[in-house]
DNA sequence: TTACCTGCAAAGGGTTTGCACTTTG
DNA sequence: CAAAGTGCAAACCCTTTGCAGGTAA
């Protein structure tokens, strides 16, 4: 047993819950990915390695993730939604609307806003999302 | 007829489409409210002046005002969207995860952001959403 | 052993669509 | 009058859930 999956089997633990293998898969598979997975394009993958896992329990695991603070949902604009593994530093997307490729960026100003909106309302922000779209150079070369 | 009646015909007519009574008064409740409506509510308070018209016509008029730009469609976490119509000043929603109250606030900061992200990957924006979530004041106060 | 977890299939909830009828321009 | 719009109900799609059978600890 490597100490990765123990990390990971304490994490699951800790919060009363139990590694299965197809928990253990699924977050291999999305740590693996390079994020902005859609359940069922995670579905695919895992299904890839183990072709029993349904997709009830890929989102059943994602939302125990998401519970966990191990994984973040995003709507990047379309009508389902996006996970990635929760990382170190925060950041954002621009999503083409041409291609549909995404653009990870980071923007140090938001933690400015939030720190404003703090003190000018009084609130306590918990989550941050700062979504772009339009179109990537390659879509605005076509469009032309 | 009035010139805001007048004005408003042109717009569906340059965009090749026509003004009915059931988008007047979608339009009219949504200038009238104070934003970020979702569809079944203002289904409700149109329907409080026009008890006829459907769901099905409040989808079709958010997506035909949405293509003429006069309608913004926004995610704010929950699993239905919210309408708005555009104003001048962009600007940005923080909604709470205890009372559901969506304080809108200005950001300039956003376009910064955008600026530098055209500079460095060549994209083009064409919408912004920044959405931040947590606790509004009075929720904080009661969680604690 | 016993909670917890899974697969399956069915149900949910928001949103879209086919169709026959109505209305706008 | 032709094209566009509407209401209704059914269809859709993503996501969640009830249940009976597994499985981690």
């Amino acid at each position: 047993m490597t100490s990765r999956e123990n990390a990971l089997r304490e994490a699951f633990h800790g919060a009363g819950r139990r590694l299965t293998a197809q928990r253990r898969l699924i977050m291999e598979v999305l740590e693996e990915s390079e994020g902005h997975l859609d359940a069922e394009t995670l579905h695919d993958r895992v299904r890839a390695r183990n072709p029993g896992i349904s997709l009830a329990t890929v989102y059943r695991t994602l939302a125990v993730l998401e519970d966990m603070g191990r994984v973040e949902k995003h709507s990047l604009g379309e009508d389902h939604s996006h996970y990635e593994t929760v990382r170190d530093a925060p950041h954002y997307h621009f999503s083409c609307l041409g291609c549909g490729r995404v653009i990870e960026f980071d923007a140090p100003e938001v933690a400015r806003v939030i720190r404003r909106l703090g003190e000018q309302e009084g609130v306590q922000v918990t989550e941050a999302h700062l979504t772009l779209s339009g179109y990537c150079a390659r879509c605005r070369e076509v469009r032309r």
